[in-house]
DNA sequence: ATCAATTTGTCCCATATGGGATTAGTATGC
DNA sequence: GCATACTAATCCCATATGGGACAAATTGAT
């Protein structure tokens, strides 16, 4: 089996590849284990971590940041708030949006299921050095945190 | 917006976190492009790339190459083939196995997606140095092939 | 001030998805 | 040579997904 992905070793779409593979085993296991658990997939996690991280998010903001649909998000907002993790406040200065936030309950949940992705992601890494994981990161970063249209030209 | 990124620049899922983001940014677009053009989306796709680039696949081996679910693969193949781009033969050593390699028109359907995906995969490289994708195609490389367990512990 | 264009978020609905059971074929143990 | 465990692929079905249309609020142009 090895020597089959040696053979996807290089090609055209390598990082399209490899991209979708890392995501697909990164993620995989973990939504399996959040669903089974607490009926939060990744758009649900995703809003929690949006708005844990943020503090105050909007839909858009979510959407923005994760590249969820719009639609899907939006779902999984209305789905947070009626299971008590998720409180909306409107934004005075803008009617259309809604200003998210956790609630204590959505906090404990958000906490308890973090440590998951990061063992997930400790695995992930196991095979590189301290080094090589620095130069990952600074280049996954470089290609998130732009300046191009890149992300933009996507959206519905 | 670009300040709401930087707010998620340095957190403890980074590495997943990104992943998705690219992920999704990547592919989200182009299948809906192939999808609307061809019906193919990405199990269909991954089948057509793993038979293009392997000459003769298993399911199991898009399964594993792709961390795409078995169900969605086996639903993909069947698809294919019911369009004409798949043809399926008996694995003489092995009557579970099926092999399938792509027909003429599979082979003409998969061509005219590729230069789509190697564009946009291009546009997400954009921001990086010759030099740099290079390290990253190392790095991510690695993540993938690699000789511990970790993809594996995941699979139903 | 008015009206068109844009933005935020939601809803409907056809379709895709993935868990779990199932069938069929193969390998292993005794 | 037969039972038991495993593996490849498929099927069923409840649920998730995302496109497109929509309502409501805001912005911008004249």
């Amino acid at each position: 089996m090895t020597s089959l992905k040696r053979i996807l070793q290089d090609n055209e779409i390598a990082f399209g590849y490899r991209i979708g593979y890392l995501f697909n085993h990164f993620s995989v296991s973990v939504y399996r284990w959040t669903t089974a658990e607490y009926r939060i997939q990744r758009p649900q996690f995703a809003t929690l971590f949006c708005a844990a991280r943020l503090g105050r998010a909007s839909a858009t903001d979510v959407v923005t940041l994760t590249g969820i649909p719009r639609n899907s998000v939006s779902r999984a907002v209305a789905d947070l708030i009626e299971n008590g993790m998720l409180k909306r406040a409107d934004d005075i200065n803008d009617g259309r949006r809604a200003i998210l936030s956790l609630t204590p309950k959505g906090r404990k949940v958000f906490e308890s299921i973090l440590p998951r992705f990061q063992d997930r992601q400790e695995r992930m890494l196991a095979v590189l050095s301290g080094a090589e994981r620095r130069e990952l990161d600074r280049l996954l970063n470089k290609l998130v945190e732009r300046d191009d249209d890149w992300a933009q030209a996507e959206t519905t």
